[in-house]
DNA sequence: AGCGCAGGTTACAACGTTGAACCGCGGGCC
DNA sequence: GGCCCGCGGTTCAACGTTGTAACCTGCGCT
């Protein structure tokens, strides 16, 4: 209950009906534009809401309805751009359909992904997005049933779980294809994970295998760089090892951005030309990659379409709590290639 | 009310009791950890909380107690790097505090930041932490009074707001010396607001004069460019017309770290080399500015104690809300400078 | 033996809201 | 003229929790 400084606490519906000369049920009926209301009386009663300066208590309305209005969006952490924009972007469409957002952060770790979804803080929220990142399957099935949840990153789990994920292997083959459509024949991989067959790392390095077998190129260990924590420090130094140690290459795909704007500084650092001396082409089209020196060529993974049907779907599995007729559903929107400069695309340098 | 797929609605505390054998009450007794409960219905009744799988219904609680352990964070934009590494640093201290973050965009407009301050749909939370642009000392006083508020931002406001700022004009002053320290002589301003004559601009332009007047250098109005909104692209832009234009100069102090990353590319753009040709300082530290090539001189402006002031501040106007007797606050914590390539620390370019 | 007292537990009320059921009244229909 | 019905509004109950006060039991004290 808000106490203003003056110690009155804030006005209620039977403050207003006071005022209006009706019944406090009657306010309510008003607010909530039920039909039954003389509109006499709606114009009195919309008069005292104004003189009182009444707002709806939210908790109380959350107690007797079972919803609060509120989603959960739990992500690794906002200071990764990409996620900074999709949360941008699922605000942005909250807003929009009258939904307000409690963003948690999990760091990537398991732990604290697992305690987003059992988290009673969240309890008042009708539901979560979550992004995760160390999560497996086993991890997701006993939770899964708890409450609304849209998963947002790719299928870890075949069971009553909604996601919204990418289109990871055909835009990596993309991306990859683009860099030999350039002419370019050693194209390093920077950002493979050892020993896992599933997950975003694996999806999208067989993008790149893909894009090298449909050009009839075998693949090259000694591209594919292993980066475990996607960033742009270890991008840097991952790339300054392959460079070190003389690695031939006129070409390198980062798995996302952060990978690659680490990379685009080892290479200049080190004297060499992007894209004339080596072609770079990142993922994920943050808004960083836009204003470099040159500009990153990446992959726009559908952010906006992301956000926009996570926020959808899980508003959908909301009013479809109380029946519960609906199946699980993925969801891979469009991605688009954005060709910058990083690639060749007019290289405005002017006096250079 | 949380209804899980079998239709089963969330066990209450009523479930517990009957379960456990004693009154609902007790079980409440018990998990507020009321001095009154012999050890052996303790006992009895948290292990039939664990087999029910109780959870405490927070929307009850709220309605109960007045508060929800939620805070407001209103920002801008989260796409706006400065902004997400705010968030970021206040949800992770607010978790630290058992607070949870209801974060809303206001695209640093008027409207929407006034109406962050009344939104119904915040008056789930405690308090609001605010980061206006465009409000007024008009604007915030009738609101002031409403909820626990801290401002983030230049105080625009005597009255009874918290305000957690920045040293702007001591840090801006700083910056601008530092470039004076290399020998540079016409630096460039970036980002100067017309006609404003308090706010963050107003403040760091003044920190760019005091710098220049203690080296005993003139102000050249010819120097000092007006922009608007500091996104990297106006940066790019403005940057691109004073070169353009044959400005003579040898360095930059951008007011913001976009303005200088965009300053950055178009320096780049035509072949300047920076430090050696234009030294460049930016403010903020955004994380962008640390891997691109050169590396982003920049003032760190205390960001972790902005956050973790605020935050405080926040929940001790909320714990005095009952009394009132807290007085205006403002606080601005110790900044930075923190040297990077653009102004010539190390430059490590090694084959180049 | 009776009384008070404290420890442990319980009943009651309240937070502010909304849905369901109910009531009085006037008008139309038979 | 009586009955039904719909309109406009009301009363009642409930959502799940916690603070207050009352309650009961057994024990120690006188």
């Amino acid at each position: 209950m808000a106490i203003t400084p003056e110690g009155r606490s804030a006005p209620t519906l039977r403050d207003v009906a006071e005022v209006a000369g009706v019944s406090f049920k009657t306010v309510s009926n008003v607010l909530n534009d039920h039909p039954q209301v003389r509109e006499a009386t709606r114009v009195k009663v919309l008069a005292a809401v104004e003189q009182v300066g009444y707002r709806p208590n939210l908790a109380a309305r959350n107690l007797r309805l079972g919803r609060s209005g509120v989603i959960g969006l739990a992500v690794p952490e906002l200071s990764q751009a990409f996620f900074a924009q999709l949360a941008d972007e699922v605000i942005r469409i909250a807003a929009e359909q009258d939904l307000v957002v409690l963003v948690e952060q999990t760091g990537g770790e398991r732990e604290r992904e697992l305690e987003a979804l059992r988290n009673p803080r969240l309890s008042l929220t009708d539901g979560l997005l979550l992004a995760p990142l160390g999560l497996t399957h086993e991890d997701l099935a006993p939770d899964a049933a708890g409450r609304p949840l849209v998963v947002l990153g790719e299928p870890l789990f075949p069971g009553p779980v909604d996601h919204v994920t990418m289109q990871h292997e055909a835009a990596a083959r993309a991306a990859t294809a683009h860099l030999l459509a350039l002419g370019r024949r050693r194209v390093v991989l920077l950002g493979a994970h050892a020993a896992e067959d599933t997950g975003v790392a694996a999806l999208r390095y067989a993008g790149y295998r893909a894009a090298l077998a449909d050009a009839g190129l075998p693949v090259d260990d000694g591209l594919v760089v292993p980066i475990e924590t996607w960033d742009r420090q270890r991008g840097a130094e991952a790339m300054g090892r392959v460079l070190d140690a003389g690695v031939r290459m006129d070409a390198v795909f980062a798995m996302n951005d952060d990978l690659a704007l680490g990379a685009l500084r080892s290479l200049q650092e080190r004297g060499l030309a992007v894209p004339r001396d080596v072609a770079l082409v990142g993922f994920d089209d943050v808004a960083d990659g836009r204003y470099t020196f040159p500009s990153l060529t990446t992959v726009e993974p559908g952010r906006h379409d992301i956000a926009r049907i996570a926020v959808t779907m899980l508003r959908e599995r909301i009013d479809d709590r109380p029946r519960g007729d609906l199946g699980p559903r993925v969801v891979a929107p469009d991605f688009r290639l954005v060709v910058r400069e990083s690639t060749g695309a007019e290289v405005r340098a002017r006096r250079a």
